[in-house]
DNA sequence: GTCTTCGCTCAACAGTTGTTGACTCAACGA
DNA sequence: TCGTTGAGTCAACAACTGTTGAGCGAAGAC
């Protein structure tokens, strides 16, 4: 029983954590439409008008709740192949509430769509122009793509084969396919 | 000005065949939350209860509307692997608009969601058991994945990168990526 | 202690949605 | 010709949605 657990500054930042958070994990396993702000207030333990009042729109809640802390760019080592390359465990790992609600989204929620495929051409330009030659374009794209669906599949769908799999053994098995489109 | 164009069953299944029309190309185009009846009526250029009579509810409308034809199941002749790698093409031309529907609904309707991924799980055990080896199952699992990836990436999202390139093209440069996943 | 600020709730509005029942009228069988 | 059937419409209900404005009560400034 602490005498002042929470100043009004320190009480107003918890309850928009509680409910960015409650939104992340309402918005990821729903998608956009489906989730309701009343949904997320009450997950959150908290009025409905609250949610209105600290975010304005269930838009603008969406897009809080879906900006991501922007990963550190690169260690600037590695070539950008190599390194998706070598990260491909990473990927399939868990990922945050925050690109699964994004993810969820991007096939019925215009915004989303526009978001993610900005994310993905700029993975895509940022491949090709490691990679050289000719088609490098379109090869970065079916790599990209092919991570996109194996994430999908394994994340968001559910593949039996691949649900108990795990993330090192996807990326082990998914290595040589990737590196064929890296070469030519 | 023909006398009597249309029949009373003649009728019927025209206006229903033009509703399940609709309903294709508006779940293709917006996905099963944000279809309503009433733009479904609307495009059909019929009343929404109409709609409701014909088809019971939204979900039914949507099963009926998604059942594809049940493509000829195989010639027999090719092993599936080399079908695959051959039908490549044809996978990325402009898919029939009950798979796209199915597709933009999937992440986000759970009906939809277990379909689709009881067929991929599907095309998954045909693929694998054709493929022999341990791991053919997550090899054949991911196959599927990234087929299904570059689909959406190609058809759904639209990346900039993949909008210009002819199916032809895709599927060349693809294949080898698929190959490495076929073999060992 | 007082006045003010502000986190938070309550109740309601306005629009949209899937769905329903009563009704109209032309096609049909006798 | 006449009664019946069934395609199609109209108006409405009930539930849910995002959103809003008035108000309560405690934390903060003085």
């Amino acid at each position: 029983m602490e005498g002042t657990p929470t100043s009004r500054a320190e009480r107003r930042r918890r309850t928009e954590e509680r409910i960015l958070s409650a939104a992340r994990a309402i918005f990821a396993e729903r998608g956009f439409q489906r989730t309701t702000i009343r949904a997320v207030a009450a997950a959150a333990e908290v009025d409905p008008a609250l949610v209105m009042q600290y975010f304005g729109s269930k838009q603008e809640l969406f897009e809080q709740a879906v900006r991501i802390p922007s990963i550190p760019p690169l260690d600037g080592e590695l070539e950008p192949v190599e390194e998706l390359l070598g990260r491909i465990g990473m990927k399939m790992g868990p990922l945050p509430q925050a690109t699964l609600a994004m993810m969820r989204s991007m096939l019925t929620h215009p915004d989303a769509a526009e978001e993610v495929r900005g994310k993905l051409d700029g993975q895509v330009a940022h491949l090709a122009d490691a990679m050289g030659s000719g088609d490098a374009e379109l090869r970065a794209a079916l790599m990209v793509s092919t991570m996109l669906g194996v994430t999908i599949a394994h994340q968001l769908l559910g593949l039996t084969a691949l649900r108990d799999a795990s993330p090192e053994r996807i990326a082990e098995t998914l290595r040589p396919s990737l590196r064929a489109l890296a070469d030519g």
